[in-house]
DNA sequence: CTTGGCACTCAAGCTTGCAGAGTGCTAAAG
DNA sequence: CTTTAGCACTCTGCAAGCTTGAGTGCCAAG
């Protein structure tokens, strides 16, 4: 199955032929394009063997090649040349990223950059299991009768809340020395401590703190237990893929944006990504998802101070032009790293 | 242009026809199925009559006759008559949304709950305006540098939060003693009475204060500078207008899905909705934009305290089941204004 | 005013024919 | 053994022509 040098010169120009088309490349255009002096007959033999390897296939009896999910992966690994990306388009993703935002719009906006620069959908998995993060702040707020908000920091400056049900009414005074009493305790402890040490917090409870050691506690359990991982997963600029012609039939598309809505078999997909480390590639069927046939997704995991927290990407149609849009995931990634790290440096890529 | 009585009984069984199937409806079925002992003949000529009322047309020669937007339009007016919603979808309604949570998953679980119901893609503009809103409560965190984390709550227990970048670094305690001279100098204070206040607030600082005073007072207004009203518009269900016939062709879709990303558009049509009272029907291009062609857009204002902060609805085709939508549109604005005032009395309907 | 009848029109579906593109195979040339 | 030219063949896409079914408009009679 090994690949001579001239075969893979055809099929990597195949591929970038037909990426750059969308038509079924024949003989002749191939012969013309390689910069190799063949005629197109013998063009024509390796094709033959490149279809019996799986790497191409014809639509039909008469129409020229397309390149196979195998084909696509081949020229993915070992055939592409990553292009680095245009001084603009680097200039563009610095300006939406490398100002001070809090996380939230961070990843909204790389999201949105994404899926702009590529012209197709971006996608950012927030970061994930709030359990890693270390908690920062948290305050109580009296809403009307017993409904509390809970408002709660964790340390990249993510604000979580939520309205919980008090088991009674409480005063202004009493929230303020509540939230000061959580302050100080578990400033800077990770939440996934936090917790458990809630857990055993309310027995020794010593008199004089004890009601207000127990209303922090109480409540600070109640908002934790209600705070579910929300909205995971920032899907932007997703109308682009109906501009993809390989996406015309509405059905699918359909399927697509159900996924998008879904969220569910994307977010199982981008935390794979998350352990590999650089960037990774599913292509069409690869991800064991029907409504991601025909289409590839390229992911990057980033990071934040060092360690990985979620992962963002692109998905677009398996014809995409991944020299360039796995250059703008990778770089993306990087500056939502550096981004999310410290803070204060910028990140700015050396 | 008045309309005898059997020409509106066969306009609206017309209209309902048409959109239960989809299709011309010619002057055989007609007869059959408006329940008048006529011959084809003869609505051939009451056809003739609405035709020249511009109230229906034949999409070529020889098809049926289908509504125009005037047609609907007299039909949505004066012949339609509601349907009360099926008591399930009743159920479903009120669980989604009069459950105990903060505004924003409120609107967004009313949003989803409309898109299913109706099977279109639901809409909700989110409380407008938070000047008009009272303030309640804010809290300075400190991130790392100068970087500082400011979260606003107002009245309806909405939290905002914005990253201001401070002129200097400021101790943990500064920042508690700036918000709570913050939380009591304003607590109740509408947020445009605020912001005109904190004009004039730094010249007449008293010695002693001046610091704190100077320090919250300049960074509550750098972060409602910063604060622009964000996703002011929630859309759900958007998939669900892929399987409508009429939005088949892809670029109308496009276009569609388009403007629910810009949403500045169905923003100002929501804004027209906001200033009048009860259930509003935009039909096709009654909206002055050409993306909402052959679409029709309900909408209903919904209040808080007795006062109108928002616009939810759905948008669909043209060719929707107004009978059913409108009392869903109706129904869910009542819910959502219930659970939004007072909160602790849930709202229900009497 | 209503009705039946008739001529007419149009869209949609089907078949046919044709041009264009590209292949596979074979036999000859390098 | 590899490359090439040539030829027959296949398939798509498109346009033209045909038929069918649905429905209209109009007219004359009830």
């Amino acid at each position: 199955m090994a690949l001579n040098p001239r075969a893979e010169i055809l099929l990597k120009t195949l591929i970038e032929r037909y990426i750059a088309e969308g038509q079924p490349v024949g003989s002749r255009t191939l012969a013309r394009q390689a910069g190799l002096e063949l005629s197109p007959a013998t063009v024509r033999n390796v094709m033959s063997d490149l279809e019996e390897m799986g790497l191409v296939r014809s639509p039909h009896t008469s129409a020229g090649r397309v390149p196979t999910e195998r084909g696509y992966r081949v020229f993915v690994d070992t055939l592409l040349q990553v292009k680095p990306l245009h001084a603009n388009e680097l200039h563009k993703l610095e300006q939406e990223i490398l100002t001070n935002q809090d996380p939230q719009h961070l990843i909204e906006n790389a999201s949105q950059a994404l899926s702009e620069i590529c012209k197709l959908a971006g996608l950012v998995m927030a970061p994930r299991r709030e359990e890693q993060l270390a908690f920062r702040h948290i305050d109580f707020v009296n809403l009307s009768g017993r409904r509390i908000l809970v408002i709660l920091v964790t340390q990249d400056g993510q604000v979580h809340n939520r309205i919980i049900q008090a088991d009674r009414e409480y005063s202004p005074s009493e929230l303020v020395q509540a939230a000061n009493y959580f302050n100080e305790t578990y400033a800077g402890i990770s939440m996934s401590e936090v917790k458990f040490s809630l857990l055993g917090e309310i027995q020794q409870a010593s008199d004089d703190m004890q009601r207000v050691m127990h209303l922090a506690v109480n409540m600070a359990r109640a908002a934790m237990a209600a705070e579910e991982p929300p909205d995971e997963l920032v899907v932007s600029g997703e109308s682009n893929l109906m501009d993809v012609p390989e996406l015309g039939d509405v059905r699918k598309l359909r399927r697509l944006f159900e996924a998008f809505t879904t969220k569910r078999d994307l977010l199982h997909l981008l935390d794979q990504s998350m352990r590999t480390s650089g960037v990774k590639i599913f292509i069409g069927t690869e991800s064991g998802y029907d409504a991601l046939a025909e289409c590839s997704l390229v992911t990057a995991p980033y990071s934040a101070d060092g360690r990985v927290v979620g992962t963002l990407g692109v998905i677009g149609p398996t014809r995409m032009a991944y020299e360039q849009v796995i250059s703008i995931v990778d770089i993306t990634a990087r500056l939502l790293s550096g981004a999310l790290s410290g803070g204060e440096r910028g990140g700015r890529l050396e």
